[in-house]
DNA sequence: CGGTCTATTGACTGGCGTCAAGCACCGTGG
DNA sequence: CCACGGTGCTTGACGCCAGTCAATAGACCG
């Protein structure tokens, strides 16, 4: 079982070298550790926090509760997440962040983050990077919300999980573990259940994926690509000097 | 005419107080000014920058273009705001920006940037804030895209675009200058053209606004919030210690 | 063995897209 | 002074993608 710190370790240096000192410098961040089970809120909108939390393993989603009772999410967390890094700044957070499945947290306490972006200029900079992919993740989702065909837009979050998870070594054999309800598929392609229900059979029958039991296997990653219009270059993979 | 910088600094300052010295540290940054026409691009999908762009007049989108041909907005500038500063980081820019109206734009050199930072860290933190709250509207566009209906979320961006033009003091009167087409608010709001119509329309028949001329005129503030679910506290404005 | 949650399917409805035509405004040039 | 083309706004007719309602079935659980 891999640590939440090598985890956000990995996800930083697939994007920027990491010194060794830099290295040891976040493994010897102090954290408070909590767990969620699935469907309970980690971090409630309006909520003011002093820590921000580091996603050690489970999915977790930002979301936002409308007026009719439906909510719509916003982004899907992956272990090695640093989920609500830019409360650091906002102080107040403008969604909630809800286990999509049981979760386990690490709070790391804002006046640590602010001695390690001092201490460490490069490693701040890491950081400022992480919630800028998150920015650029969103304006993806965006475009598929707004362009895209629901299919093309399932098809586009897939590849998008397929990738991330890769880098933290969560891809095994062209496969995934994704133990999320088609009911919270919905609320983040912003359709209705029965839709989701739909589209992901018409993948199927496409011979795109398979999924069954919590398990997303990629058939074809280059026609599925290709058909939600995926191209990784928002997620920013390239490893160079920030 | 307000200088750019000088917008900036009222951005920043309805965040944090800023200090003389900060004032004059953002007034001293070198900077190269340019003109584009409306339509022109400003920075393009997928270039390498080692400068940002701050916009000292008119509008500009961030644009994702689709393979049918249609193109989807993720942000709206105004005066005042610096536009890609993410790319400081990201390197690569992931969308396009798009004069949507005559722009006037100044570019700053990342070395600069950097230089800015070290020197005042919290100046470098205010421009980190600057990046986090682009990626909070970006969660508001999602949930208006995933769940509104389309005259409710023409109606959260007309209260957007309201609160924030008059953080900078282009509101006169109830009003704003806003020389868009419909065609572009269809492309902010993932609709078609034809559609954009009827819900301007009716939001004209309901008395919540007047738009003519490229001006909106918010006739009854409250009611287009309401209608449109805009809760201001994603925009960030309490200033405070950052 | 009933209760709850999720996946699945069918029937019907409606918001929004597409196509197409007409209109208003504006700058240009004969 | 007016013809003319370009651009953007407006409106109607029609069709489809996706929503809603409802029912069934399977999995899991106490």
């Amino acid at each position: 079982m891999t640590s939440p710190i090598d985890l956000l370790a990995q996800t930083l240096a697939a994007r920027d070298r990491l010194r060794k000192s830099e290295r040891s410098r976040l493994e010897a961040l102090p954290v408070r550790p909590q767990e969620f089970r699935r469907g309970e809120t980690i971090v409630e909108v309006g909520s003011r926090a002093n820590e921000s939390c580091l996603l050690g393993s489970g999915f977790a989603g930002r979301t936002t509760y409308l007026r009719s009772g439906s909510r719509q999410l916003s982004a899907v967390h992956i272990p090695g997440d640093f989920v609500d890094l830019h409360v650091f700044l906002l102080k107040v957070i403008d969604h909630s962040i809800v286990a999509l499945t049981d979760c386990s947290v690490l709070f790391v306490r804002h006046t640590e983050l602010r001695k390690l972006i001092e201490e460490e200029p490069h490693l701040g900079r890491m950081l400022w990077l992480l919630t800028t992919i998150d920015a650029a993740i969103e304006r993806a989702w965006i475009a598929c919300l707004g362009r895209l065909s629901a299919g093309a837009h399932l098809a586009h979050l897939i590849c998008e999980l397929y990738v991330r998870l890769d880098l933290i070594g969560m891809v095994e054999d062209r496969a995934f573990i994704f133990p999320i309800t088609q009911g919270d598929i919905s609320d983040m392609l912003g359709i209705s259940p029965v839709h989701t229900n739909r589209i992901v059979q018409s993948l199927r029958r496409e011979k795109m994926i398979e999924w069954a039991n919590g398990r997303i296997k990629l058939l074809d990653f280059d026609t599925l690509a290709d058909f939600g219009e995926f191209h990784p270059r928002f997620l920013n993979l390239i490893q160079e000097p920030r």
